[in-house]
DNA sequence: TCCGTTGTAACGATTATCGTTACGACAGCC
DNA sequence: GGCTGTCGTAACGATAATCGTTACAACGGA
């Protein structure tokens, strides 16, 4: 499974901007928050539109932009972040239609299909029980680093 | 999600061959499954190689040469199968490590391990609960083609 | 010895993600 | 009104996974 490491990037972005707002600050650039992350400025720009198209987040151009968020962290939840940046379903079919002809190349989509709509409904509902709020509760759990 | 067809192709051959071996057949070929998965046969050996080294099907070589159940149908559950031809984790963590002088950036890994670990669990379970035998009863219970 | 099939290497096509550079658009501020 | 900092987004290359395909050696029964 080519593993994406999209939800973990948006979770962070996330966690960061609610922090960030917690200590009093009004909006969260990029430029920061990739510092954080360790990646490139146009990568959290671009995550955080597709959460701003989700209505999670709102930003502001000008001068003091930035990014803020657009509800509370306890009413995110990772399945909104997971809908929002990641696209297809987890399991393919087939590449090419199997042969009609054959009892199994028939009937083995449909019979697929069920089990991955009903895989795919549990891995919903486990992201759905899992608030930002909750991440980012965890992530300043995490024990200092020693000296 | 780069949406992965892999699971999908390993449970078309095995259901295939199970089916074959139920009408009398001792051995499958890799042409006969790519024709009904409508692929290369080459994409089946390598599927059904990984396979073998699960310890799922059995090959033979030379001439009348082809594939058998190494195990009943009813023993081997989807997540034998997605335990033998899938690689990674379902989700990423940073590809680069994040600024551990940052809170977030710090306690971020392990809040997203713990989450994703969970999630990981709940999808084996699933996995396990659905065996190959009731694969092939769903494919054998899709409706017939109208004329 | 012949022949059909496996086992596997090699290559190209396709796709997704990520990092990076570049630049226009925007809005507050002097 | 211009300056400045940031967003928004296009464009390109690098990387990696999967898939389809060709090719060929290895094997083993007839």
């Amino acid at each position: 499974m080519s593993a994406n490491s999209r939800l973990t990037i948006a979770a962070h972005a996330l966690a960061w901007i609610g922090l960030y707002q917690r200590q009093g600050h009004e909006v969260a650039t990029s430029e920061k928050i990739a510092a954080s992350a360790n990646t490139n400025p146009v990568v959290i720009r671009r995550l955080l539109g597709e959460l701003r198209r989700a209505g999670l987040v709102e930003s502001r151009r000008g001068a003091g932009a930035g990014w803020s968020l657009a509800r509370e962290l306890g009413s995110i939840t990772l399945l909104d972040v997971y809908e929002a940046v990641e696209a297809g379903p987890l399991f393919a079919m087939h590449r090419t239609t199997p042969d009609q002809g054959c009892v199994v190349g028939h009937g083995i989509q449909p019979a697929m299909r069920g089990i991955y709509q009903d895989i795919e409904e549990t891995l919903r509902h486990k992201l759905a029980r899992v608030t930002l709020e909750k991440v980012l509760r965890d992530v300043l759990a995490a024990p200092r680093q020693p000296l």
